[in-house]
Parts: structure tokens; sequence; C-alpha cells
DNA sequence: AAGTAACACAACCGCCAACGA
DNA sequence: CTCGTTGGCGGTTGTGTTACT
């Protein structure tokens, strides 16, 4: 129908934002909430897209969001998640608080991928890219697993949309409070602002006071009197975080009104008939979702000072993986005499040629794809579905 | 010192799913 | 049920900065 992109209307600024637009959105966001973004730049005196707010709130402007060097922890924790959920970023922004989809894609995309790449592994697969080497003994093996956890992953993200739209169906009370579906990481955020205020609070965003509204990495934002609650679209498309309330053991204002639900969704999942959901939480052998153990294992090696949530004392579990595959790159990295600071993409400049790693490059891929097991046979239920 | 290449990150674009009229 | 609107996601591009020649 030819509907024009609302950035397409004429008169409409494009580019970077200038510190003036900056202040004009926050003003006007702390104020009112951003309520529809449609109509938040002509309210707020914009001449932007409702679109191009949204997009400098969630990414730039949020308060909640932390700037700056990826620690080690969130490297690992980055590249375990995407061997596991591929290029979904917004699934692997929910497990790092403070960090958004977009961030982390650029990350990945500059560091990351060129650093698995140099190692001769395949940043998409994740496997050694001369895999033939590997293909006799249990590296076959190990890549039929992650693919198994993979489509079991995307199973559990369909499940979880269509109980976020049932929980939200059945949950009409808690339409009323500010935000009735503040994702776990949210949570845990505001708990660890909450608790460790005097230096937790976010850097780099003025204007917004810390230990305020925080909000999930993409979250949609409830300010001030929270009149603007989220909207059905931040339920829909939270759903993951909703969920993962579930597998919260802190403590939370009424955190056992959402495990319950959560619960209670969870045997509700009738949809979903290529999993065989009550036979799997059976085969875990523990009262916990299995979203919850999931969640326990891609936090496993979460425990940086950047989880505040973690003062649970839930992602202790015992791992592996703290020596796992960051430290392993950067391990190479330092071999290399790289900083920490992206120098390893230089390494090509001093001539070496990024290929060719020959037996060593077998013996880090080996250490590499070790080390995705170690992390996904850390399982704390010993889980049969891996 | 100037030009160029590489890098890093912010922002944009197109598509999609969900919702409501 | 259909269709328009809206917000979100992932991929891509644009732009400023840094490093190198």
């Amino acid at each position: 129908m030819g509907r024009l992109a609302c950035c397409e209307k004429v008169g409409l600024k494009k580019g970077p934002w200038t510190p003036e637009e900056d202040q004009k959105l926050l003003a006007y966001i702390e104020e009112h909430g951003h309520g529809s973004w449609r109509s938040l730049p002509s309210k707020a005196g914009l001449e932007r897209c409702g679109k191009s707010c949204r997009l400098r709130w969630t990414n730039y402007l949020r308060p909640d969001i932390k700037r700056g060097k990826f620690s080690l922890q969130e490297e690992q924790t980055i590249i375990q998640l995407h061997a596991l959920l591929g290029n979904r970023w917004s699934a692997i922004a929910t497990h790092l608080p403070k960090r958004t989809d977009n961030e982390i894609k650029n990350y990945w995309n500059t560091h990351l991928k060129k650093r698995l790449t140099k190692m001769g592994i395949d940043p998409v697969t994740h496997k050694p890219k001369n895999d033939a080497l590997h293909s006799s003994d249990g590296q076959s093996k190990s890549a039929a697993k992650l693919s198994h956890m993979a489509q079991w992953e995307s199973a559990r993200l369909e499940a979880e949309a269509r109980l976020a739209r049932e929980s939200k169906l059945r949950s009409q009370p808690l339409k009323h409070q500010r935000n009735p579906s503040r994702p776990l990481v949210a949570f845990k955020s505001w708990m660890g602002s909450s608790s460790k205020s005097s230096n937790g609070s976010p850097k780099g965003v003025p204007g917004i006071g810390n230990g305020g509204d925080l909000e999930s990495p993409t979250s949609t934002l409830t300010l001030s009197d929270g009149t603007h609650g989220v909207t059905n679209n931040s339920v829909r498309r939270h759903s993951k975080q909703m969920i993962e309330f579930v597998g919260a053991s802190g403590s939370s204002s009424d955190p056992t009104l959402i495990k319950q639900e959560g619960e209670n969704d969870w045997k509700g999942l009738g949809g979903l008939d290529s999993i065989n959901f009550e036979e799997i939480k059976d085969g875990i052998g523990s009262t916990a979702p299995f979203t919850a153990i999931f969640h326990e294992i891609t936090m496993s090696g979460l425990e940086g000072p950047w989880i505040p949530g973690d003062t649970t004392g839930s992602y202790h579990m015992e791992s592996q993986t703290e020596e796992g595959f960051t430290s392993l790159l950067l391990k190479r990295s330092g071999d290399r005499s790289m900083s920490d600071d992206g120098g390893d993409d230089d390494t090509d400049r001093g001539g070496r040629t990024g290929t060719g790693h020959g037996a060593e490059s077998c013996e880090d891929n080996k250490n590499y794809w070790d080390s995705i097991l170690n992390f996904v046979n850390s399982s704390p239920s010993e889980s049969p579905l891996f």
C-alpha cells in the first residue's frame, strides 16, 4: 500500500543525534514516559521519527545502560550464548544486564567474530573450520549436541512467547502494577542498584536519578509516575525475560506471585507438540522449570560485578567455564601481546596471516570445543536434554 | 604532515509479529 | 477475518576516529 516508513517523511532529521536532541528526549521521557513512540517526537519537540527516538533511547540514553569495554565474563557469556542462540541478540542481551542488543551485536561483529575466525573457528557455527580433522572423534557428537541445544532453545523461546501471551491474559490485576512484565534482568538490575547503590549507579547518562526505574536492556520505558505502563508489545517482546522470573531465587517485592504464575504457565504449555515438556521436566529431576536451568547455565559464568543479581547466590554453580572461551581466546591473544583493547586485530599486521595455525590451531580448537561442552555439561541438573 | 586504510560504534532500514478496530 | 498500526529485531550502512604508510 505504499505506506511510508516513518523516517521517510520529509522534514525529519536523520543521522547522529545532537546533545540538544538527547536532552529533549530525555527530558520528555523522564517527565511523561514515552507512551507512543509515534507521537513522541512532536510532543517532545523533536524533528525525528518515533523509531529513531526509540532506538536512541533504548540503545543510548536509557539510564540502565552500561557503556564501555566488555568484561571477560561478558565476552565469555556472549560467545557461549551465541553458540547456543546464534544471532539472537535480543535474547543474548537478556542475559547481559545493562548491555543492549545493539551493543552486543556490534561487539560481536567487530571483536569476537574476528577473534574466533582467527582461531580457525567458524563464528557462525562455532565449529572448527577444518572440521574434517575432528569429524572422527567426539567433535561431531559435540556438534550434534550443540545443535540439539539450539533446537531446544528455539522451542523454548517459542514457548515463552506463547506463555507470555497467556500470562498477560490471565494476569489482569498485574496490569495495574507499574510494569507487570518487568523482566528478571531488569529486576536483577533493580535489586543490584538497590543493594549497592553507592557505586552501582548507571553512568554516562545524566538527568535521570539513580536507583530509579530501571528497565531491561531492551525494555520500553516506564518512568516517573507510571502513567505509561509497559505496552502490550513490551509484554510480548519480553516474554522470555518474563519467564526468567521463574528462575530467580532472589527476593523481590513478590516473587512468589510471579513464580507461581510461571509454573502454572509452564504446566499449561500445550501447543508445543514437538517437545514433551513434562517429560523433559521429569527428566531433569527438578521442580524447577528448565528455563531456570537454562538461565543458570547461561549465567554460570556471570559472577562478575556487573551481575547485581548474583547476591542471590543462584549462579554459583560449579562451572569449569570460568576458564572458558574467553580466557582461552584471551590467552591466545596474550601470547601475541594482545591487549584487551582489541589489539588482537593487529596481529596480522605483524606478519601473521591469521590462518594456518596447524597443530596449535587444532589444539586450540579442541580446547575451545571442550570449553563449550564443559559449559553445556555444567548444567546443575545434568539434564538429559543435552 | 598528508593521505589512506582499518576500526569502532551509532544509526538506519526492512521485515515481521502482534494487536486492535 | 482483514487490514492498518505499532514496536521490536537483526542486518547493514554511515560516520567519526585511530593507526599506518
